[in-house]
DNA sequence: CTGTTAGCGCATTCAT
DNA sequence: ATGAATGCGCTAACAG
């Protein structure tokens, strides 16, 4: 590939590269005739802007590093984060922005990938796919007073870190009210990593509901477990030897349940009839395993979108309306709850 | 954030800039003492080396475009590809390379990211996740020479295309002979996309499984989908409605598999007393949904570390050993098929 | 072992 | 409406 630059143009149209760097940028001071022209070259030398010069001029890449949790654990597989991701370039996409995809396994490939980006000046922001407690990345990036967005309910800080969300509490009571009103009482809950804020919530939520029904919170019927494979089926036999068997179970994160309903098959349990089972996200194959799942709706689409649009906001020294942007959740109902008649 | 930059330290340590620059390449010419003094001074200033300057310079970015299928279908929720991203990652991370990942949500949109990835020389190579036939973006990267690798098998040009990929004829016969062997002898294709070269290469190993066992091939036992909702019922219920009804099925992912068994149940036929079922990929919910699948591990993330490999080397113009890359398959033998006593 | 000089390709003042 | 000059922050000849 030769190298054609803006000096090319210049000398081959006569003009001079200011002028054909304002044609670039479709300056509306050079008249049509001279843009037709230097266009006309372009084409003809095949000229394409370098853009590792232009971000050093401008200072801003346009760029955007994109995190996920290190992905040591198996919880990476989960189709959210495709989702996310491709909300995210859809509206990068229109804006002309790009996608830098952190991929470290560790917390600490992860922290040293991110300081690169950040004080490499290689990208202009950073969206965060994740939430957990205590995290190293949140404080650097506050530190460094670094334009980022989280994906999910900061650990503290509310009021300062602007992040998208749904409102994890609300769902969780909502989809576990939904199991009280069709006649259960007896209701577990399973739910991912322990320091994920997202399970937190919907744990929550799930409490606040009992508590309205008067139901007790017994401890002996929460769970967490990343992976249903050994240690969830340990934990699974624990609930199901209580003397109260539980007759419905909130389940974190749809991933999850796929392994929750098979374990709780091999014990001889069939969801929905002998046991209701509600979860989260709604990825797209809750709809296609059977029985379907009845789940929280959280349109992690969307989630991606409005990241998208908040972190280019505050490159662009745009005002942010709100720190917490709240994307609505809705029920999809389907058949994995036995409903009263 | 306050910018330093390498005159800075040069300034206050009293050294020039070039030899700040040489600490900072660690060039061995450079005394311990300067490289001590020079390294506090970054310290103390808090300097980080611009990449865009260097990257400027050096005419290389250290950065690889890497191009998921384009995103309309939910065939992108396949936890393949956060798989792929993982192995990649894990490899790019230690060479310190970083993924540019590609967003666009039509064939259109990917083409112009591409575009502007190659022809802005934003990335130094491309890896691209998916093969089809006739994909104009391969046709624009060997046009205009640009280093790649794909995942898959390629279209054509299988002697020029770098490509990391699985002997699917194989493994897709592999599977279907263990089908043969466990007395299996009606036994339908349910593939994905039908453009998609790996679901070709699995269908021509199941036929010539087929073949050599002498069992004709049918042609209304062979199902493409792409999604196991609408389309995919009425295809199963046309299998179903032949009048040698298959007592296997040959799915060519996993992730369809799981939309199959459902519509399997559906219909009545439980898997694997009534029907067995293999398939392809082992993402790791076919081991644990219910039941548990039998299915061809392909290495998912081995696939993307050999690619990350292949694509630094072309990029760094080490020489290639072989332009065909190939990742053993095994089979994960589980619980999906009903053997023969 | 270190300094001087030049230039990567572009955008942007300040002129005219 | 266009050109000349400057510099973004860095690396790399070349010189000593």
């Amino acid at each position: 590939m030769e190298i054609v630059t803006i000096k090319d143009i210049a000398k081959v149209t006569g003009f001079s590269p200011s002028t054909v760097s304002r044609v670039i940028a479709n300056n509306s001071r050079i008249s049509e005739e001279t843009k037709n022209k230097v266009r006309a070259a372009m084409d003809e030398l095949g000229y394409h802007p370098n853009l590792t010069a232009r971000n050093l001029v401008i200072q801003s890449t346009k760029t955007i590093g994109v995190i996920m949790p290190s992905s040591a654990d198996k919880s990476l597989q989960n189709p959210f984060f495709t989702e996310v991701l491709r909300g995210i370039g859809s509206y990068f996409h229109q804006k002309q922005f790009s996608i830098l995809l952190s991929s470290g396994q560790t917390e600490q490939e992860k922290f040293e990938e991110i300081e690169r980006m950040v004080l490499g000046k290689y990208v202009d922001g950073i969206i965060l796919l994740y939430s957990r407690l205590n995290d190293s990345v949140v404080d650097f990036l506050k530190e460094k007073n670094f334009p980022f967005v989280m994906v999910g309910k900061p650990s503290g800080d509310k009021d300062e870190i602007v992040h998208v969300d749904n409102d994890n509490v609300k769902a969780g009571k909502d989809i576990t009210t939904y199991l009280i009103e069709n006649g259960h009482r007896r209701i577990s809950f399973i739910g991912g990593a322990a320091d994920l804020v997202v399970t937190i919530d919907r744990q929550k939520g799930y409490e606040m509901a009992l508590k309205e029904a008067d139901i007790p919170i017994l401890k002996e019927y929460t769970i967490h477990t990343e992976f249903l494979k050994s240690g969830g089926r340990q934990a699974v036999e624990q609930i199901l030897g209580l003397e109260l068997k539980p007759d419905a179970v909130v389940v974190s994160d749809d991933l999850i349940s796929v392994g929750v309903i098979s374990m709780l098959e091999e014990y001889g349990l069939k969801v929905p009839e002998d046991i209701s089972l509600v979860s989260f996200n709604n990825i797209y194959f809750s709809e296609i395993i059977k029985p379907a799942l009845t789940t929280v709706d959280i349109q992690i689409y969307e989630l991606g979108v409005e990241s998208a649009k908040a972190i280019i906001q505050m490159c662009t020294n745009q005002k942010l309306s709100k720190k917490r942007i709240i994307i609505p959740h809705h029920i999809a109902y389907r058949d994995s709850v036995c409903l009263k008649k």
